[in-house]
DNA sequence: CTGAAAGCGCTAACAG
DNA sequence: CTGTTAGCGCTTTCAG
């Protein structure tokens, strides 16, 4: 026998085969397994024991084709490198695996034309819903998104309009709230640390509410420094680092893009024996739960992740039964002050 | 027209429109739009052409059906709540992609049955491979795999014998390697610090690898902590805190569980005033950046997640080329001497 | 409560 | 290079 032979085709048991052994019809077989329709009992049982004799399992895919809805749910997120996507992800795995979803995922890596081909591929197996954290406004990915005929829910950004449904918050609105606390704890120098923004829109965002709400108040951001490569712990220390050896005036506050650079500048400080939040205030975007161990917790905006990941799939499943979910569902954020700022 | 109303089925472009639109068979638009198969020049584009005007999207349930191969791979992960597993995921889905494939997501929570349930549901959906991080041994899952004939790669822990692949590491080895470096920089009295590891065999392997090279060394641990509920920041600086305050003799070094375990810990001794390594020592496990950007560098062991899930999908790639890839595949772990052990 | 017929959309096998 | 035929495994009608 030759290992590397190409395998012949695997026959698993059929549907028609546990019908035979159990003496009904095919049709008959299925209503059995698949419960619901009107089957005598004493059938069922037949069936269900002639199934297990057979070790049969049901070929979804046979039964999609032919007419069953399909309990897959296509899921196209930016990035898997920090936590906050796979927050998302768990909770849609929660809500899906109550009823017998299951996501297909893609990753995007925040590259529309990446995105716009993943989402082809996706719905080339005909999922029943989509969710989608978007990594561009591209037009033909909306146009796509309007043709394909199925639930979409957007998550994490409620301010785009959505092709169908959004579930999250609006980014420039927590932008804004962290500049108004910023404001009211009275720093007046203000400086912004930031990951490779380009591809983040949702963190472009926040810093575009961040700036709004400081012009409202007669302010202007101090320093802008934005970092290449994705966010993370070490390139957050580094931003500090590099911000307070070049800038002429230091900031008394800085607004990190995310926990994971503030805890990076928070680690900085610690480093570099500056206290925390009198010679510096610090303030990131998440509320991971890391920020919030430090000795010095960190300030930052909560982000219900694992619920929007939840709501989503919650709300592609009423669709899917014939419900109308609102078109826009708002998960709050939540302003965690800490001891940074 | 009442919204609520189950709606009618969709029908999309078939590709019997499109080859009747191009002038051609079925088959043959079927061979022009697949690629490869000699079809003249001139009949593919005029295919194509129509596939474009008519917005043709494929039906993969369809053609996997037909007798075409599934480009899907069950993933079954035991969690997403620390980066761990989405490291494993994010690998996986780069490799996967790369050939047009996509992963089909289930989590287990470390539960045994629903891992079993899982992967009927999943392999359901006829996938042409499988990857689990295995989250017991279950004898009727093993079974499952075993009679499922696909690929499948048990990735994470090489130890147990796997049903038919596996890529990862010893933890064991791994456990016995943290316990060699401590004891030879001098550490005498060690304690563990764990979080709820009832469920998380590979944790448990570890810490027996540990405990085995202490015992080979004429050490026993000193002290052993297990804390309920999943490992985090908070629980481990909770842990530290806790275990300090009830232990007679304090220890000179204490491994924890994990690396999210171990920064609490550094976080309780930056609060308690302790100084690292020099009044306590400690160390994690997984080599996480979060670790390597602390002031004091954690003491780790680096686990390469990533290039293990990529490793994982290549090989299940490989074997549905016909290919043989190794039954083992061990993705080294190193040995990360920080600054706090 | 059960069954017969038809077909989901596609591809393999064989023929030309 | 192109087409015909048959069928993947299941479920939806429509009949009893």
């Amino acid at each position: 026998m030759d290992p590397n032979a190409p395998e012949p085709p695997i026959r698993r048991p059929t549907l028609s085969q546990v019908a035979k052994a159990a003496g009904v019809s095919e049709i008959t077989a299925s209503r059995a397994l698949r419960g619901g329709s009107a089957v005598a009992k004493s059938t069922r049982q037949k069936v269900e024991r002639a199934a297990q004799a057979l070790n049969y399992m049901p070929n979804r895919l046979a039964g999609t084709l032919a007419g069953g809805a399909s309990r897959q749910i296509a899921v196209v997120l930016p990035s898997l490198s920090n936590i906050v996507f796979a927050d998302v992800l768990k909770g849609l795995e929660r809500r899906l695996e109550d009823d017998g979803y299951h996501p297909i995922l893609g990753i995007s890596h925040y590259d529309a034309s990446r995105e716009e081909h993943l989402l082809r591929d996706l719905l080339s197996w005909r999922p029943a819903g989509l969710v989608l954290a978007p990594t561009s406004g591209n037009a033909a990915t909306r146009a796509l998104l309007r043709a394909a005929e199925l639930p979409v829910v957007e998550v994490m950004d409620t301010d785009p309009d959505p092709a169908d449904l959004a579930v999250g918050f609006s980014h420039r609105a927590a932008g804004r709230t962290m500049a108004h606390y910023l404001i009211g704890r009275g720093y007046r120098r203000m400086a912004y640390i930031g990951h490779d923004i380009a591809t983040d829109f949702r963190a472009l965002a926040r810093l575009d509410g961040f700036k709004d709400a400081l012009s409202d108040a007669g302010l202007t951001l101090s320093d802008t420094l934005i970092l290449d490569g994705p966010s993370s712990v070490p390139l957050g220390r580094e931003g500090l680092a590099r911000l307070l050896s070049q800038s002429k005036a230091a900031p008394d506050a800085v607004f990190f893009s995310n926990d994971d650079m503030a805890v990076g500048g928070v680690f900085h400080c610690q480093t570099a024996g500056l206290a925390l939040p009198h010679d510096i205030a610090l303030a990131g975007f998440n509320g991971l739960s890391i920020g919030q161990a430090l000795p010095t917790p960190l300030t930052t905006i909560a982000s219900n992740r694992e619920h929007i990941g939840y709501v989503a799939a919650d709300h592609i499943l009423r669709r899917l039964k014939g419900e109308a979910p609102p078109r826009i569902t708002q998960i709050d954020f939540r302003l965690v002050p800490g001891a940074t700022a």
